[in-house]
DNA sequence: ATTATCTATAGATCTATAGATAATGC
DNA sequence: ATTATCTATAGATCTATAGATAATGC
C-alpha cells in the first residue's frame, strides 16, 4: 500500500505524512542520480524529516527504495487506467500504451526516469502491469486480432521494446517523440500479426489527451 | 582497452595482471549482487590484491565498474563476431543473435547477468554493438528484405526485446529457452516485414554451435 | 498515557594517502 | 634507480540506537 488513504486519526495521518515525505525524497533521488548508496542522513534531510524518523518507517535503505519503486509503478498503473479505460480494441490499446508512455517521458519525467532504470525487473512480475497486459494480449488473440508465436514471449517483446522507447526518449531528446512512438507501435502491431495497412491505421488513431493529472 | 595484450616488459605485465584481477572481481560482483556500493576493501580482497593497489589503477569505484562493463561488452561483441561472421542473410543474423543470446544465458551466465542489468544504457550508444546492428538492419532494408517504419526505431525494438528475453531466461528458468528465443526471433522478423512463412522458416534454421570459447 | 518525531552520539565502517617492502630495469 | 605492490592509519563518514521533546488520545 504505497500511499495510505487520507483516513485514520491525527497520529496516523502524521505518520503517513512523514512516510510520504521519505518516499518522495527517495523517488527524487532515484530519478536524479539513481544512486541508492546515498546516505540515510541525506535522504532524511531532503525529506525535511529528523534523521531518527527514518527508522520509524523503514529498517533499511533497500526497504525504502523498494517502497518508492512500488509507489511509482502504482501511479503509473493508475495513469494508464485513467487514460485507456475506454479503449476497447486490444490493438489500439497496445498502440495507445506506447504513445502515451512516450508523452509521459515529457510530462512526467520523474516518474518515467524511475521506470526507465527499474522496470526491467518487473517485466515478468506476477502483479502490476504485466498481468494486465497479458490479459489484453490474450483477449486480442481470442478475438483473432493477434496471432503471436506465443503470448508470454509477445509480452516480453512489447515490454522490452517499450523500455527501449523510454530509454530513447531520454537518451535522444532531439528525436521526434511522437513519431518514434507511432513508428514503434506500428511495428509492434505488425509483430503481433496485424496486416500492414491495418497496423499503420491503428497506430495513427487519435490519442486520448494526457491531462495534467 | 579492457584487456591488455600479453606484451610489454615484466613490469607492465605485472600491472596488467593486477588490473585484470580487479576487473574480474568487479565483474563477479556485478553478476552476483549488482551492488556497486560494496567497499573498495572488499573488492581488493576478492581480487586478492593489496588494498592500496586499487588506487594504482582506478581513482574511484565508478571508474572500475565502468571499465568492467566495457570489458563485458567487448567480450560479448567478440563472441558474436566469432559465431555470426559467416551468416550473410540479415534476417538470419537477427534470428541467430536472439537464439545465441538465450543460449549464452546458460553457457556464460556471469557475462549475461551483467548484460541484463547494464545493457539498457548502451542500446543507443554510438559505439559497440548498436552501430553494427544498425548497419545490418540498413543492409536488410537495402536488400528489400526488411521494411520497418524506421531503422533507428527498429533497432530500439530489437534491443529492448533482446534484453527482455535475457531477463526472461533468468527470471523464469523453467521455460524452454530455445523455444522462447525462436518464438521471439520469429516475431521480430515479422515486425521487420518478413512474410509469415518466411519468418517461421528463418527463425528455425540450424544455429551455429556455441563452442566452449 | 501513548505515540511520533527529533537531537545527540557511540561504534563501526570506509576512503585516501603515506611510507615500507619487494620486484624489475639497466 | 625505478616501478609496483603492500601494510598501516588518520580523518571522514555512516548506521543504528538511546533518550529528550512535542503532539495527540482519552
Amino acid at each position: 500500500m504505497p500511499t495510505a488513504a487520507p483516513s485514520g486519526n491525527r497520529n496516523e495521518r502524521r505518520r503517513a505524512v512523514t512516510r510520504r515525505a521519505l518516499i518522495r525524497a527517495a523517488r527524487q533521488i532515484l530519478a536524479e542520480t539513481g544512486d541508492t548508496s546515498v546516505s540515510i542522513q541525506l535522504i532524511a534531510e531532503r525529506a525535511d524529516v529528523g534523521f531518527g524518523s527514518f527508522y520509524n518507517h523503514f529498517s533499511s535503505k533497500t526497504e525504502l527504495f523498494d517502497a518508492a519503486v512500488a509507489d511509482v509503478l502504482e501511479e503509473l498503473g493508475r495513469t494508464f487506467d485513467e487514460h485507456l479505460s475506454e479503449v476497447d480494441d486490444p490493438a489500439e490499446l497496445v498502440s495507445a500504451g506506447f504513445r502515451l508512455s512516450a508523452r509521459m517521458a515529457d510530462s512526467h519525467p520523474e516518474l518515467m526516469q524511475i521506470v526507465r532504470h527499474r522496470a526491467l525487473g518487473y517485466l515478468h512480475a506476477g502483479q502490476g502491469l504485466a498481468p494486465r497486459a497479458l490479459r489484453d494480449l490474450k483477449r486480442g488473440i481470442a478475438q483473432g486480432r493477434f496471432a503471436p508465436a506465443d503470448p508470454v514471449i509477445a509480452l516480453s517483446s512489447l515490454g522490452g521494446a517499450l523500455l527501449a522507447l523510454i530509454e530513447l526518449r531520454f537518451a535522444r531528446p532531439d528525436l521526434d517523440g511522437d513519431k518514434a512512438a507511432t513508428d514503434m507501435a506500428e511495428m509492434m502491431l505488425r509483430m503481433l500479426g496485424l496486416p500492414r495497412d491495418e497496423a499503420a491505421e491503428v497506430a495513427r488513431r487519435p490519442l486520448p489527451r494526457l491531462d495534467p493529472a
